[in-house]
Formats: C-alpha cells, sequence, structure tokens
DNA sequence: TCGCAGGGCCGGT
DNA sequence: ACCGGCCCTGCG
C-alpha cells in the first residue's frame, strides 16, 4: 500500500460527484474502476492510502487522474469572484476536478443524455460487466496478500466497435446504442482523434461535436473531465439554473452565449469555478 | 400508481 | 428558431 500527502482534496465528492461513473465508496475506501486501471483508495488524516491494478503502485496514473500537479490555492484565488462561488467552495472545500482517461469519457459521456447520475453508472457498470477486461483486487491480511475482489475495467472502445446493438441494449443504453457504438469506431477504427490532445479548444468541440450523439454539452464535459479543458464548463439543466438564478442570464440565453459569458467571467478557469456552481445548486435543491 | 425529469441530441417544421 | 420523440430508470 503506497502513502501519499495530500490534504484538501475531497474524494467523496470529487469521485463520486458526476465527472466519473466507476467510483464507491463503502465508507473507508474508494474502489474505482476505469479503462486501464482499477485502484483503491483511503483518506487517513492529510495523508491518502492507495494502491492500483493491475500495474501495482502506479503513481503516473494517479496523480494524472487525480490532477495532483495542479495549484489548488491559485485556481480557488482565480475564481472566487463573488458570494456564490465562495459560499459553493466554502460548502464542499476540496472539490477538485479529475483527469479521466479520453477514451473512456467519450464513451461513457455517450451514455449520459436524458439520464440521471444514477443511470449513468448503472450503464457503466452493465458495459463493464459485459464488454470489460477482469482484474483482481487484493488486500493484505498478515503481511500475505489475499484476494479482496474482482472487478471489471470499463471497455476499451476496440471491443464496443465490434458489439451488436442488440447485445449492447441490454446495457440499458436505450437509443443511445448506435451512437456509442459509431463513436467507439471512430476512436478505434477510423483514429479520428488521435491528435486531440494537439488541437485547440474550439478544434477538441468541434471535433467531437461532428460525432452523432455528442453536442454542446457532451462535447464540453468530454473536453474538462477527459482532457482538461479549464477554460470551459458544461451547461446542463443545473448549469443553466445557476447561470440565470445566480448571474441573471437570460433563460434563453443559447448554448454558446453561456460558455462565452462564463469563460470571460472565470478568467480561464470555468470548469472550476463551474463545477463548484454546479454541485452547489444541485444539492441545494435536494440532490443530496 | 402514475407522472415526471434526468449532467441532451437530432430531425422535421 | 422551435419542438416532439427517444429508451429507460429512479423518485415524489
Amino acid at each position: 500500500m503506497n502513502r501519499t500527502y495530500l490534504p484538501n482534496y475531497n474524494l467523496l465528492i470529487t469521485l463520486l460527484g458526476g465527472q466519473s461513473f466507476g467510483w464507491d465508496f463503502d465508507g473507508e475506501w474508494f474502489y474505482g474502476f476505469t479503462i486501464d486501471c482499477a485502484a483503491k483508495i483511503k483518506r487517513e488524516g492529510d495523508d491518502i492510502l492507495w494502491q492500483t491494478y493491475p500495474i501495482k503502485d502506479n503513481y503516473e496514473w494517479l496523480s494524472k487522474y487525480l490532477r495532483l500537479d495542479v495549484d489548488y490555492n491559485n485556481i480557488l484565488n482565480q475564481v472566487s469572484k463573488d458570494q456564490h462561488v465562495k459560499a459553493a467552495i466554502e460548502a464542499y472545500p476540496g472539490l477538485r476536478l479529475l483527469k479521466q482517461n479520453f477514451e473512456e469519457t467519450l464513451l461513457s459521456f455517450l451514455c449520459s443524455p436524458t439520464k440521471s447520475i444514477v443511470g449513468i453508472r448503472q450503464c457503466t457498470r452493465l458495459m463493464a460487466e459485459k464488454y470489460g477486461e477482469k482484474v483482481k483486487i487484493f488486500k493484505q491480511n498478515n503481511n500475505v496478500n489475499v484476494l479482496e475482489k474482482e472487478v471489471l475495467l470499463f471497455p476499451k472502445a476496440s471491443r464496443l466497435a465490434e458489439v451488436e446493438v442488440e447485445d449492447l441494449l441490454k446495457c440499458k443504453v436505450g437509443f443511445r446504442a448506435t451512437n456509442i457504438i459509431s463513436a467507439a469506431r471512430a476512436f478505434a477504427v477510423e483514429k479520428k482523434f488521435e491528435n486531440i490532445e494537439l488541437l485547440t479548444t474550439e478544434e477538441t468541440l468541434e471535433l467531437l461535436k461532428s460525432c452523432r450523439g455528442i453536442g454542446d454539452k457532451v462535447a464540453d464535459c468530454i473536453a474538462v473531465y477527459g482532457l482538461a479543458k479549464d477554460e470551459i464548463t458544461p451547461f446542463d439543466v443545473w448549469g443553466k439554473r445557476f447561470a440565470t438564478n445566480y448571474y441573471g442570464l437570460s433563460e434563453k440565453a443559447k448554448y454558446d452565449e453561456l460558455r462565452q459569458w462564463f469563460k470571460n467571467y472565470f478568467n480561464g478557469y470555468a470548469a472550476w469555478g463551474g463545477q463548484f456552481l454546479f454541485e452547489y445548486i444541485r444539492k441545494s435543491n435536494g440532490r443530496g
């Protein structure tokens, strides 16, 4: 087991808040499956205890996924522009943004339209069970490694590219099935996203939106949670609510107007400001 | 039990 | 620029 000093990092709301869908918390450990790694993490004071599977002690993976390189205090200063954000930071101290694997983010957010977070989590689990690679997780008993559980990783695009629609429908993805399969093919066969990390944010969004099933909102989610594009934030129903309720934007404002307004307002850190506001307004409306 | 909304998107008007 | 339909689930 590894120990890493990591104060001011709210694992609960960051891992389970709706950025990612593969984490569970049993009251002590967070267990997660992603496309390339399974992990367990536990908070202990200012430290976290953690392990990765099947590649053990993979700090490189952990550091990238949790974005341990960001200057968090600077980000908080940058986004603390008004009473609403300040209240949200107060309410959810240590909330962070993840940088997930792009392939996984692409495929999991294709499951998201008109679904609740609970529903998306269910889809990703069913897809992992059906198409994912199996990984064994161990725990230590008296210095002996004992099998703790087997988890299934999020499926690869190359696997999803070859499944039948009928079969994928068993994962309760509904009308999103064909979109998921065609995006998986675009990724794995056409190599459509090969150079996506080199593109500007605008180019990235255009490329994503050229896929069936990816509109403004899903494109933003993939860009923020999978590519760490910090200067934009996704606007779902809750995002539109904080835009109108807190900042007086029109209910009829178009998506691009919202995106541009918050991009300017948060000066390059709209993703962070928006994430605080999203959690804040959502929970204050009873989605605890 | 039923109705509704859920981290929307697309195609027809 | 608007609007209904989509496949299904959890929740009041």
